[in-house]
RNA sequence: GGAGAGUUGGCAGAGUGGUCGAAUGCGGCGGUCUUGAAAACCGUUGACCUUUGCGGGUCCGGGGGUUCGAAUCCCUCACUCUCCGCCA
């Protein structure tokens, strides 16, 4: 969340960024610096309430040890106000505390000031594109693909579980396998070092990145043990570094992670959903770093170059968005979304959503930084997805297929061990 | 799932009602000594809120209670460990 006390030093310029959201923010801006402004003084005037009483209390403890019982009863006579007016305000400030923070809660991050505005995905910023989209002339859609050449069950998957999770057989599970071996060598290589993270989070690390308070329904959830399935490998990682204060020296911290990711995806409907498009469990792999502020937009940079390399190397052509304002995510501050070509069904498939969360998350989590002048700060947060399988596998199918066969891009091949998927 | 033990500063580990934010050791930082380093010695060393500042306040797993006063007593929750049960 933004800090309050950047939203009460900056606040016409909070509001004006938050502007590009398309949305006003003016009224809970607002809110938010009053509360606070009673939170402040309430906690003052506690703090007197309870220096006095401290000192009444060394008194009385004097005169005990002193050994004049009847003083030191006397004083105690006289403590009772003061501790009901310290009941009373304690319990005031906590309740601002909580309103406080309910309310830094239900406000979004500040976009960056090179982010559009605007209200939808038709304005984000086509950043640039490499190679040629164009449509197969078998425009053959991957669903029809997976079926006749037995890579994937969807049949079978609705049974078990129910639509979205679906079963990846034979070539179809090999695939699958050596994209993620392919993606995790590769962010090794670039620096990244690899963890494995529990697939469950607690409460607190879904507060902590965002996705709770209200961002719920998104998440299946174990209600017998208040844990909920993670939406993406971002929450268990980043949360690695929950309350924690970090030395400047480790940064910048690079992690990737392959998990699964579960995702309830209510009220999706429509060709959106068919085939691999959207599913409710997919394997991902997820790049998390952590860095100073002032590297945090170079760093980006650089993570948007490394996913484009992922795609270049199997042959995808794809474009770079700079979303707009309104279609960032709730904590996102700059957000580049990668999409590739699917040539069977003729329409871009966001394969890669890279973000830059500045202090937002970190503030959440209470993940700090010891400058080498001992002073802390927040740090960054970034992750991006290097990538998501489904939609990749989906547009090599479809890139790849020939009329007869779909052949392996070269790069993949020493993982997949086969050079083409045919009947 | 059953029984028991525990949760204190970066770590280890004292502390059972009144200058305890907390002994001591290790680690870290600064210094003395040294050509340099080590050793030794001396000093220093937590986080948070509030305040322009001085200062004030909070924090001994979380929450609640008893008391003039709680790290210390009571209740409750969470977590960790040990044993038993179950189990890949």
């Amino acid at each position: 969340m933004l800090a309050i006390a950047h939203i009460r030093a900056h606040r016409d310029k909070v509001i004006a960024a938050l502007e590009k959201r398309a949305i006003n923010a003016t009224k809970q801006i607002d809110e938010a610096i009053a509360i606070d402004e009673e939170r402040r003084a309430t906690q003052v005037l506690l703090d007197q309430n309870l220096a006095e009483a401290k000192k009444v209390s060394a008194e009385i403890g004097a005169l005990y040890k002193a050994g004049k019982h009847e003083e030191a009863n006397a004083a105690k006579a006289k403590t009772g106000e003061l501790k009901a007016t310290n009941q009373e305000l304690d319990a005031k400030l906590k309740q601002l505390e909580r309103s406080l923070n309910d309310a830094l809660s239900a406000i979004p991050n500040t976009p960056h000031s090179s982010v559009p505005a605007g209200k939808d995905s038709n304005d984000n910023e086509e950043v640039r594109r490499h190679g040629e989209a164009v449509a197969n002339p078998q425009a053959t859609p991957h669903w029809e693909l997976t079926e006749r050449f037995k890579l994937i069950d969807f049949e079978t998957g609705v049974k078990i579980t129910g639509a979205g999770f679906p079963i990846y057989t034979g070539k179809g599970a090999k695939l699958q396998r050596a994209l993620i071996q392919f993606f995790l060598d590769q962010a090794e290589e670039a620096g990244y070092t690899e963890v494995i993270p529990p697939l469950m989070i607690n409460a607190d690390s879904g507060f902590g990145t965002g996705q709770l308070p209200d961002k719920d329904g998104q998440m299946y959830q174990a209600t017998e043990d208040d844990l909920f399935l993670i939406p993406t490998a971002e929450v268990p990682i980043t949360n690695m570094y929950r309350d924690m204060i970090l030395d400047e020296a480790s940064l910048p911290i690079k992690n990737v992670g392959y998990t699964p990711c579960f995702r309830r995806e209510a009220g999706s409907y429509g060709k959106d959903v068919r085939g691999l498009n959207r599913l409710h469990q997919f394997d991902k792999v997820e790049i998390v770093q952590i860095e100073k502020p002032d590297r945090s937009y170079e760093t980006i940079e650089h993570m948007v170059k490394y996913v484009e390399g992922l795609l270049q190397q199997l042959e995808l052509p794809y474009r770079v968005l700079k979303l707009c304002g309104g279609d960032m995510g709730f904590t996102s501050a700059l957000t580049y979304d990668l999409e590739i070509f699917s040539a069977g069904q003729e329409r871009w498939l966001e394969v890669s959503s890279v973000s830059n969360f500045e202090t937002y998350q970190s503030n959440r989590m209470k993940l700090r930084v010891k400058g080498a002048d001992g002073k802390k700060y927040q740090a960054h947060t970034l992750n991006g997805s290097a990538l998501a399988l489904p939609r990749i596998v989906a547009g090599l199918l479809e890139n790849n297929f020939d009329g007869e066969r779909i052949v392996i891009p070269q790069a993949l091949v020493p993982y997949t061990k086969f050079e083409t998927i045919q009947a």
